[in-house]
DNA sequence: GCTGATGCGTC
DNA sequence: GTCGGAC
DNA sequence: GTCCGACGACGCATCAGC
């Protein structure tokens, strides 16, 4: 093969030729090009193609970086067009004496905007226009144009919510076990729908974009709309309503305008279940609210939700796009000191970490016992939950004997873990609920017949110490737990069709 | 045309 | 989604 | 307090290779 002489790498020139790959054979030719580009590397290089390459570039320059430099960018573009023509050097001196406070604000300014509308093909057009006048409320919300969700404080209680709403009027909601679905009506009547990562996913829910135009009212011109999609559209927010910008708007004024849009059709189209909790009933002590607050979560546990929110109704109430707010709180089930389903389970094996764990186990392969074919089978893996005292305690207690030269007959899973270990420990694993699952084996054949049981959200609790590993949860144990959960499912809901099927691109 | 691997997006 | 840790 | 990077189970679409 004949040596590559280094050039320039060049983002614009190499992309074309990395799209171009596919077909027959592609994967050869795919390995050359990236042998070529390797080739060309210089110094630096390198790093940053692999990094890319495995696309995980961790330079940690997020946009609190990039918004900040945007605002720096604008004052400098401004000095330098209204200004006589001077060196850089002298713009940035000036910049330090007398604009430096200035460009502090109009960064605050842009970080704002761009929190409630994260899109550089609006901001940076705006605030190229607007340059130093720039402010984040006269960036338009536009229909058509996702705002990234507002999200909630986890919980570990209905009391300690309480106590964090003491003296404020708040609601209650179920939290429905659904996709988080943004729904936009544009105002030339059509209907787009955005995913919690912003994506358009409109065309996975064709039936639901019928549904909206025929449901809302004839005089609605446009909305966003926060919604939980399962089989049913649970709206429970409205962000923008005819032009009107609500996010400052308090959640019960905002909840109003909801109620002006559509008629609900029960079991297509609901507003979330609610309970309010009024200002002089939101105490500690009241124990009449706190009875009701446990309850109403009782029953949204029941009805195969995932537990219950809360949101300040009046006080701090405004809708705080892509924050992580106080005035939001979840409450699940698995938070709950022993309402969740726990598992005590054995690690038979591991992968090396990667990044800030590399050089440790991470994750761990984790299973329960069957006495009656005395396996060890896969239940799911582990990484979360562990400090990193623990991984080192780990990867120095299994190691030498305790590391298996091959994996052992009675360890039944479709994981392939970098090592395999001996059966030492037991560790209680915490879940939110268990799966049917292709590749886990616990309890294959009981409640399916080529499918094993594992569990969704999977985090290290403790070590359960004195506990020999042939005494871990056992796979009738998982088995039972399993149906518990299903037979919940099914006695409680009126899950009649699945209305809204999902389709592919 | 089928199938296993991989990527991507949901939680 | 969860979590611990760095900042 | 906030942010970030470690990674979990799954289902589906797509692709590469036979």
């Amino acid at each position: 093969m004949a040596k590559v002489k280094p050039e320039l790498l060049l983002i614009r020139i190499i992309i074309p030729f990395v799209c171009a790959i596919s077909g027959g054979g592609s994967a050869g030719r795919r390995k050359i090009l990236v042998l070529h580009l390797i080739r060309s590397c210089r110094e630096m290089e390198m790093k940053f193609l692999v990094r890319t390459l495995v696309r995980n570039l961790r330079i940690g320059a997020m946009m609190k970086t990039i918004l900040p430099a945007l605002a720096h960018a604008i004052v400098l573009h401004e000095k330098c067009s209204t200004g006589p023509v001077v060196s850089l050097e002298g713009v940035k001196s000036q910049l330090q004496n007398s604009t430096f406070l200035f460009e502090q604000s109009l960064s605050t300014e842009v970080t704002e905007a761009y929190n409630v509308i994260p899109n550089m093909d609006l901001l940076v057009p705006s605030l190229l226009c607007e340059g130093a006048t720039f402010a984040a409320s006269s960036l338009a919300m536009v229909p058509g144009t996702p705002i990234p969700p507002m999200l909630a404080r986890i919980t570990n209680g209905v009391t300690q919510a309480l106590k964090l709403f003491h003296g404020r009027a708040f609601t209650c909601e179920y939290k429905y076990d659904g996709q988080r679905a943004q729904i936009h009506r544009l105002t030339d009547g059509s209907v787009q729908i955005f995913s919690r990562q912003m994506k358009d996913s409109t065309s996975r829910f064709p039936d639901l974009v019928n549904m909206i135009k025929e449901l809302c009212n004839s005089e609605v011109a446009s909305f966003i709309l926060d919604a939980e999609v399962d089989i049913c559209v649970f709206v429970f927010d409205i962000m923008f309503c005819n032009g009107q910008r609500l996010l400052d708007n308090p959640l019960r004024q905002r909840r109003s305008y909801i109620h002006d849009l559509f008629q609900e059709k029960p079991a297509y189209l609901e507003l979330a279940q609610q309970l309010t909790v009024e200002e002089d009933e939101a105490s500690i002590d009241n124990s009449s609210t706190l009875h009701r607050m446990s309850s109403f979560f009782e029953k949204a546990c029941q009805s195969s939700c995932e537990g219950i929110m809360l949101k300040t109704l009046d006080i701090d109430a405004g809708y705080s796009a892509s924050k992580r707010c106080d005035s939001w709180l979840k409450v699940k089930r698995d938070y709950v000191e022993g309402l969740g389903d726990s598992l005590d389970l054995v690690p038979i094996g591991a992968w090396y970490g990667n990044g800030r764990k590399a050089g440790w186990y991470s994750p761990f392969l984790m299973a329960c016992y069957n006495p009656e074919s005395e396996e060890f089978q896969s239940v799911c893996r582990v990484m979360s939950g562990f400090s990193d005292d623990f991984y080192k305690e780990m990867k120095e207690f299994y190691s030498g004997e305790k590391i298996l030269p091959k994996k052992p007959v009675y360890y039944k899973t479709d994981e392939q873990p970098e090592l395999w270990f001996t059966a030492e420990q037991v560790w209680e694993i915490q879940g939110a609920d268990l799966t049917l699952s292709p590749v886990h084996h616990a309890a294959i054949g009981t409640v399916h017949p080529s499918r094993g049981i594992s569990v969704r959200m999977p985090r290290h609790i403790r070590c359960v110490p004195d506990r020999s590993p042939e005494d871990c949860s056992t796979a009738a144990d998982v088995a039972s737990m399993f149906r518990a959960q299903t037979r919940k499912m099914e006695g409680s809901t009126v899950r009649v069709v699945t209305k809204f099927i999902v389709h592919g691109e």
